[in-house]
DNA sequence: TATAATTACGTTAGCGCTAACGTAATTATA
DNA sequence: TATAATTACGTTAGCGCTAACGTAATTATA
């Protein structure tokens, strides 16, 4: 590991001034076609490569994004860190990644780390944080996008990805109903999710829509995971109530779901219909295969990207909603 | 967005040089408990945090490392990830996360710009590069650690993870003669994978220790997906070679031969028996229940910042080997 | 042909920190 | 009590870039 060339070495060898070097480096005007070669050449023999650092200081920029995720082991999360990553790769930004595991405190830590990094832009999927715990944040980055989550008043630096979780309860509440379903309940997911207080709302709408009554012993809350569904599942059975149609939080909790009724000898479709949320590559793997909310996860990490730049490019930030689509495979 | 406090802002406001805000900041001695105390206080009403940019200029150390892995989606590496950033987290240390999508140009301008980033550790998943591609970079980089890559010699500032496919192959391959399978057919995933290449070999290890000939033409190679697999299978049925038993690159592939294999009306595990190898989440939840050769990844991702840190602090490149075991489950 | 504009460079200062080296005042040791 | 060591600070320079502002030499314009 011998010393990494700077600017100055270049600059030394090609006989010019360090301004030189970098107009050449940065594809700036201000030099003839012979030096901006001869200073080309000579970086490339040194293998020079100017210092991310160093440049971030002078200039106040990072390129850097920072995108912060309830846990990028969750497949839902992964393919939106990768259409994210791909996006970012392409518009020359780098990523940071970090896990929050649900945690606020960790959420907090997340973003002061990524202040005290200078990103250029956050990406934030399912806060957790309150409003006024997240505005300080919001207020201090050059632009983010929040991704699940909305905002009360629109703010300049901040565009938000959303999906129309309450549109998708709803039609998979009345799909349910009108395939003569008669007890359907509801496994919510974290308390703390917007997604999940949104596909409540749906839920209840579709209800009423159907002049049904809602019921809030058919609603059960759990971690967005199979183990939740499972355990939230067997939750709902011990409460007698011959369900009939379970919607989910998520694909994840719709499969935890399935186990527990294939547990308590319950036949999908025909005893329960069971309807996820997310369209995560599982669902179509698992048998019987999950009917579903599909929504396209890679493409809504490369559309945090898209709003971002935007933000950069015009200062102008958007409101993206994007309509899940219900797709009906065996369980429901 | 008003400015962002710097440490001249608190040194002004507190009274003291820049070097007492400094030594406050990163709790060094030199300063009595008093002062310490009040440049804290004013460090905290002016929300000030120590510019991470201009400290690794200062330092040259960035407190940042780089995770370049094929696919963040692929649930394999997803895992590594969340293990890598937990651990990294816990130590200190930023992730810049990188896909290369098994494109070796991708992989060479990922390690271009970790460099640029001057980043003080690159974790390298399962790295398709040659390994005179690799060994400049490794020589660039303070310190390294290859997941599923092995290296001819010993470097100080490079060490490596990896599971002994070899041996995991040879047990499964044993396991599935010993129930009496008579073809064992091996789809082998990527033809650039390294661990594809040990699994191979196991995998005649297996058979040579049980005098069974090895025939080429049971070998199918494919992309490490469930579509690739889905397609090996059916080209491999498509040679007619009554086939009994598949052993397979990875859980993915494995989910796809045993789509095939249903699309052919082929019993599993009666007709065929087909065995994966990582032991993803989805292994135990698709129905057949996957055989395969399990490794923890979540362990993995903490192992290769433990050995990292290990290196930073006593320059001693350790070599990890894990051994996987082989789950039994429906599918074999 | 005199002046203005442009080209192709260079010089200086500064981004926000910390390493390394002072230096008075205080405390410990011979 | 004289000297050495320690404490609690401060000053200076530099990390590797770029923004902003020169400035000669050349070219375009009135």
């Amino acid at each position: 590991m011998n010393a990494r060339p700077t600017i100055s070495d270049v600059a030394r060898v090609a006989r010019v001034s360090l301004m030189s070097v970098s107009r050449a480096m940065n594809n700036r005007p201000g030099l003839s076609e012979e030096t901006r070669q001869r200073i080309l050449e000579v970086a490339d023999q040194l293998g020079y490569r100017p210092s991310s650092v160093a440049r971030a200081l002078a200039t106040r920029q990072t390129s850097t994004l920072g995108l912060v995720m309830p846990d990028v082991a969750n497949p839902f999360f992964a393919q939106i860190a990768r259409g994210a990553e791909d996006a970012a790769y392409e518009n020359g930004y780098g990523v940071f990644l970090i896990n929050t595991a649900e945690d606020t405190d960790r959420e907090k830590a997340a973003l002061d780390s990524l202040w005290q990094k200078e990103i250029d832009g956050a990406i934030l999927c399912s806060p957790r944080l309150l409003l006024e715990e997240l505005k300080p944040y919001l207020a201090r980055f050059p632009a983010t996008v929040l991704v699940n989550r909305e905002l009360d008043a629109s703010l300049p630096n901040v565009a938000t990805v959303n999906v129309d979780d309450r549109l998708g309860a709803q039609q998979a509440t009345s799909y349910l109903i009108e395939s003569g379903r008669k007890c359907i309940a509801f496994v919510a997911g974290p308390t703390t999710s917007i997604s999940s207080r949104r596909r409540l709302d749906g839920y209840r709408l579709g209800l009423d829509t159907a002049h049904r009554v809602f019921d809030p012993s058919l609603v059960e809350y759990c971690p967005p995971t199979t183990e939740g569904g499972h355990t939230a599942a067997l939750t709902l059975f011990s409460r007698n109530l011959n369900v009939d149609a379970i919607l989910c939080f998520n694909d994840l909790v719709a499969i935890g779901v399935i186990q527990a009724c294939a547990e308590h000898g319950l036949n999908i479709p025909v005893d329960v219909a069971v309807i996820g949320a997310d369209d995560i590559p599982l669902a179509s793997l698992v048998r019987p295969m999950l009917s579903t909310l599909s929504i396209n996860q890679y493409e809504i990490g490369r559309a945090t990207i898209k709003v971002l730049v935007e933000m950069f490019d015009n200062s102008s930030a958007q409101a993206v909603v994007i309509k899940p689509e219900l797709i009906l495979r065996d369980s429901g």
